[in-house]
DNA sequence: AACGATTACCTTGTATACAAGATGCTTGAC
DNA sequence: GTCAAGCATCTTGTATACAAGGTAATCGTT
């Protein structure tokens, strides 16, 4: 963890945003946001514009900085640049991956299946995430993983959101073992497909979910 | 162009940087710059941060921004990263194209095909681009095509130096041409495998560059 | 003479002061 | 009563002042 306080501001402010404590097209005032950090101006100045390039808000000049959370079309598009990204660390960690990564993923989906008997949507989700990245990082190349780690950080709350929908925990815990399937066995044509069709499915459900509800995210 | 000093000069800095002007592990000091540009060190210090957050430059907490170009291993796995989703946009603009896109990128190749005939490299450079850039507009995903660009920017300095291998341009065009073909077909799978070969043959271009000079870019 | 500690200076990080543009309210005219 | 113009106020953008930590040189000691 960084000293700098516009650092931990940085990360605060993200955290509202992506919890939705800040509401999109809400204005972020730099003096409201100071007095409530107990700092001046210029570190809560350096995290906006910090939370701008990674692209939470947007910047009009003299006018300020807004939350501005991706519409329905975006959603779709990240998730689908998501999928692609996936897909790569999965044909790249099939040719690379270890046997001991192999042996915590295998452990990590154990823990999948005991947090979905118990009905335990956390920990499921936490153990979900574990599996992800450790393909990530399987894929042995770093700057793809720090790249689709980016994005998976960016979708992380509609990715969690769909893991409530009827049934999508089984099929997601199924999916997995079909992932770690093609790793296990190398091909990495079909472990591109298979990480491709698990992460287009959470796009596809999350889009259902919004056909469901227009204004949830609102 | 937005008014602010503070984004001129990170644009400003960003050329700088990817032009070599200012080499790698070189400090960037803010009250230098801040005479340089004839501004307080306000406005640096922002642009500091910006190509901070874009990888262009690391920050050590107080002791100031370096220069960060990467090195041959990052490269590569930059060079990957960017087949991939080079690939990508062939993959979705293979199915969503337009006729409209389909004759300007015909249109680019003829001029690219000019440039080679007159051997004028900054030309085919030129027009490369364009044909580039087309295809990830016509991929359809707005959130994609900008994630791409912002590889292909980065990459721009290294990409630009294969293109004078003996050869190479030759190639590179025979490739477009293979490219726009499986995109008039409309083949998602051989589109998406054209353009990653292409990609990754510039980056084992680059490699081979490289190998011959190591300390080409110091 | 070499090594270490202390200190002075320099740089970054933060706070505050100032400049300039945008918003919105008030006031006046129609 | 309504609309518009002007002005007050508020916010952002920039400059400067201050605080704190890091570097390096110097001085003292062994």
């Amino acid at each position: 963890m960084s000293i700098r306080s516009a650092d931990k501001i940085a990360n605060e402010l993200e955290h509202l945003v992506l919890t939705g404590q800040l509401c999109n097209g809400e204005r972020l005032d730099e003096i409201t946001l100071a007095k409530r950090f107990g700092v001046s101006r210029t570190p809560v100045r350096e995290a906006i514009q910090k939370l701008a390039t990674s692209g939470l808000v947007t910047q009009e000049p003299r006018r300020g900085a807004f939350v501005r959370q991706p519409g329905p079309v975006e959603l779709l598009e990240m998730f689908e640049v998501m999928a692609e990204l996936e897909a790569t660390c999965g044909r790249l960690a099939a040719l690379r991956i270890s046997d001991d990564t192999l042996a915590q993923l295998q452990l990590t989906n154990e823990k999948s299946q005991t947090a979905l008997d118990q009905g335990n949507v956390d920990l499921y989700y936490r153990e979900n995430q574990t599996f992800h990245h450790l393909i990530y990082h399987a894929s042995g190349n770093a700057f793809l993983e720090s790249e689709t780690l980016r994005l998976h950080r960016r979708l992380k709350p509609f990715r969690r959101l769909q893991l409530r929908l009827r049934g999508r925990m089984n099929q997601s815990m199924r999916e997995h073992r079909e992932i770690l399937k093609e790793l296990v066995d190398g091909d990495p044509d079909r472990a591109a497909a298979a990480l491709r069709d698990h992460v287009a499915i959470q796009g596809e459900k999350f889009h259902h979910l919004m056909a469901n509800s227009k204004d949830m995210l609102q």
